[in-house]
DNA sequence: AATTTAACTGAACAGGCGTTCAGGATGAAA
DNA sequence: TTTCATCCTGAACGCCTGTTCAGTTAAATT
């Protein structure tokens, strides 16, 4: 609360004009980014379902690039929220992951896809390009368009598609 | 401390006849886990790419649910490491992610896998695999067995083998 | 039986934490 | 000019933290 409140230029005091606790401060910041995301993700074109998978890759690794610090923070405090909150959380969590169940039936649906549990392959699809943020670096060997050209390749080959 | 303390049925300042500090306990347990990993990765048999990296995906998941505590405090307090021992904990990293990385090459070598990066491939299945320990329950729908099939498949449709 | 070694307790330490609150400063409204 | 509403400070609170250490206990060694 002391750092955050020095950010700010601010005594640890006055943040409580804005917020009632710290509890509180850190699903406000995990739920408003989760629904940033979903509202980002509304913007996502159709097409057939290779061009909505792909569309879908380059969306989430260009997300997560350019909300780092809270995609870091929503992973890594998952468990310091109350029962509650992590319920809401959780909820917008499995909100976005329909998202890509969803082009992942109808790719199945339209043969495009092979895939034995759509719940379970949107799951590792995120997890994978989730593993983007632990590694990629903007003075690193390779540009972003690079790394999701790389990964857009895995994960058309892990649902099969062709 | 104290915690620890009580679950071995000890006073917390008992524990330092055994660490001299809560960084060094963190620091041993993290590096520990990472050489057991090591070593039970030694016993992975040859074969064909193909039968290798099968053989990888499954072990990794098996590792990953037998170790399950071990494996979250190893990804969740990375960051709360000094300099020195993140180091020694990340060459221990790189030293797993190489054995991945040589099936890769094999594979790739021998014409059996299509492959643009093989060191970010080995990190994207690697997160992919990963994610298994976020949601699977040994109560939920999905026998282990059925999940390592799951997960096989899409690792070997992503590095296009066949 | 006497002595040494090892393991542990219980209390204390200094510092950090989230949170509260009386009071001061500032500017808007009357 | 007075009143009121905001916003903030600075100090304090009770509690938790990792760590130290003198002293007790018990077992092993002589």
């Amino acid at each position: 609360m002391r750092q955050i409140a020095a950010e700010v230029g601010v005594q640890a005091g006055a943040l409580y004009n804005y917020i009632p606790d710290k509890q509180t401060l850190l699903a406000r910041l995990m739920i408003g980014h989760m629904e940033d995301l979903l509202e980002a993700a509304q913007t996502l074109q159709g097409g057939d379902p290779l061009a909505r998978l792909e569309e879908f890759v380059r969306f989430h690794i260009d997300q997560n690039r350019e909300r780092g610090d809270a995609v870091f923070v929503a992973y890594m405090e998952l468990r310091s929220l109350t029962d509650e909150n992590f319920a809401r959380v959780e909820a917008l969590r499995r909100a976005y992951e329909a998202r890509l169940e969803d082009v992942l039936v109808a790719g199945v649906e339209a043969g495009a896809f092979k895939i034995t549990d759509v719940r379970i392959t949107a799951r590792a699809l995120i997890a994978m390009l989730n593993g983007v943020n632990t590694w990629f670096r903007e003075s690193g060997p390779r540009r972003l368009d690079e790394v999701q050209d790389i990964y857009w390749d895995m994960a058309r080959g892990a649902v099969g598609g062709g």
